[in-house]
DNA sequence: GCGCACATTAACGTATACATTAACGCATCT
DNA sequence: AGATGCGTTAATGTATACGTTAATGTGCGC
């Protein structure tokens, strides 16, 4: 029987690390739209047995990545345009709770900092077109917010939603404008936050949500996912 | 190999149906929170062996009703006033989201009239004080919205919600007020639905959320749940 | 060619076996 | 009494075996 050490010392067990590969393969499109593979082929591939394959598969279909059909094998979900309205609906819900619970706190200027210097350097990384920095940045923006609001069922789900808007969203990660409108957005949402304004941050993080979710829909839309 | 045939016919599953006994078991309180028992021992009690039982108790850690702990068993997760808290953000925040949804959609009157029968069955019920009657009504009211909002990951995800709360919910059932906030507010809620009003529905569901939180997490307090 | 019946096969759900090792109990030392 | 070390045990994660039956392939009749 094999065990797996990770990096920081710690035991994975094979249905984490059959999970995790898998999930990863899925999000880089390794396993695109519509694959399908029997438990014992993913198993073969991964090289353990059909155990902890079964158990990841299962959670990746209680995910939504995946659909595991009896004899039909696990096939890799596409992403849907009424899927994405079905996930940027319950983001339009949610992600403005956490702005209003993180405002709410009015929390120290130090726990806000990671927050602002997010902000900050997404609109370094716009001065520079640096994309990817924007992105990376933007990133790191949306998990401190989700973070701060200090609700896990909250982080927990928006995370899921997140992951499962992920294909979608990379699709036409060159397809958007500059991002100069969703920069704006941060900034004054931010400023909201640290003037303990909870109504006006979830007005203003609603707004941004729904502008930046109607363009990706109307991307999507264009770029015909349906398949994906 | 055991197979049970549920009532309209199909196969149940044994990991189906030993989540249903031990998910019933736990919302009955049957199993109190705190509740401790090995994979084997839950096995036993059901009759089945352990792989099922297994599959079964990862689905409910998943759903936040148990925490499967090595080689200590699966023990029943207590709702904790902090956990209530964090539910009823979600819900606040998710909920109105619907009534929004449905109030947009301007549907017509035929599919609205069962959110109409449930309203009215509240005010009847409150009207003989037959708080069994009125609690049945108020869940097929709330069941209905949630369909009628017509996105599968919101009525999943509020579903999920109302299942991690049921327990203290029922604790309280007896300590609440003669619900009449409530069924008036379901009755504006409706009201606004029916003129697609979309923003004051949201914002009245909102507020019924909220004054009834508010209630509920009070009462908690006062019953001291923390070893619920 | 199409539809139906039947035989075969293998995928899955389940049961059982096995290896690992965390947890427990007990003895000893301070 | 509390801390430590050691040996034993059994709970779990995993692998493998088994029974059921859905799905597929083949043959036959119209």
């Amino acid at each position: 029987m094999e065990r797996t050490s990770s990096a920081d010392g710690g035991r994975e067990s094979l249905v984490d690390k059959a999970y995790r590969e898998i999930r990863q393969r899925i999000l880089d499109n390794v396993y695109p739209a519509g694959h399908r593979a029997l438990e014992q082929e993913y198993a073969d591939e991964l090289g353990l047995s059909r155990t902890p394959v079964r158990e990841a598969l299962l959670k990746l279909q209680s995910e939504g990545l995946v659909e595991v059909m009896p004899r039909h094998g696990a096939r890799v979900l596409p992403v849907s345009p009424d899927d994405m309205r079905d996930i940027y609906e319950m983001l339009t819900a949610i992600e403005p709770m956490a702005a209003e619970l993180v405002a709410r706190k009015k929390l120290p200027a130090a726990d806000l900092k990671p927050l602002i210097d997010a902000s900050r350097d997404m609109t370094a990384a716009l001065k520079h077109d640096d994309l990817d920095a924007w992105a990376s940045a933007d990133e790191r923006y949306h998990r401190l917010l989700i973070a701060l609001a200090g609700n896990r069922l909250l982080a927990e789900t928006v995370q899921g939603l997140w992951d499962r808007a992920h294909r979608a969203r990379m699709v036409t990660l060159r397809l958007r404008p500059r991002p100069v409108n969703s920069t704006r957005e941060h900034n004054a949402i931010v400023d909201a936050i640290r003037t303990g304004d909870a109504k006006e941050a979830a007005r203003l993080y609603r707004h941004h949500r729904e502008r930046g979710s109607s363009e990706l829909l109307a991307l999507l839309e264009k770029a015909r996912i349906s398949s994906l």
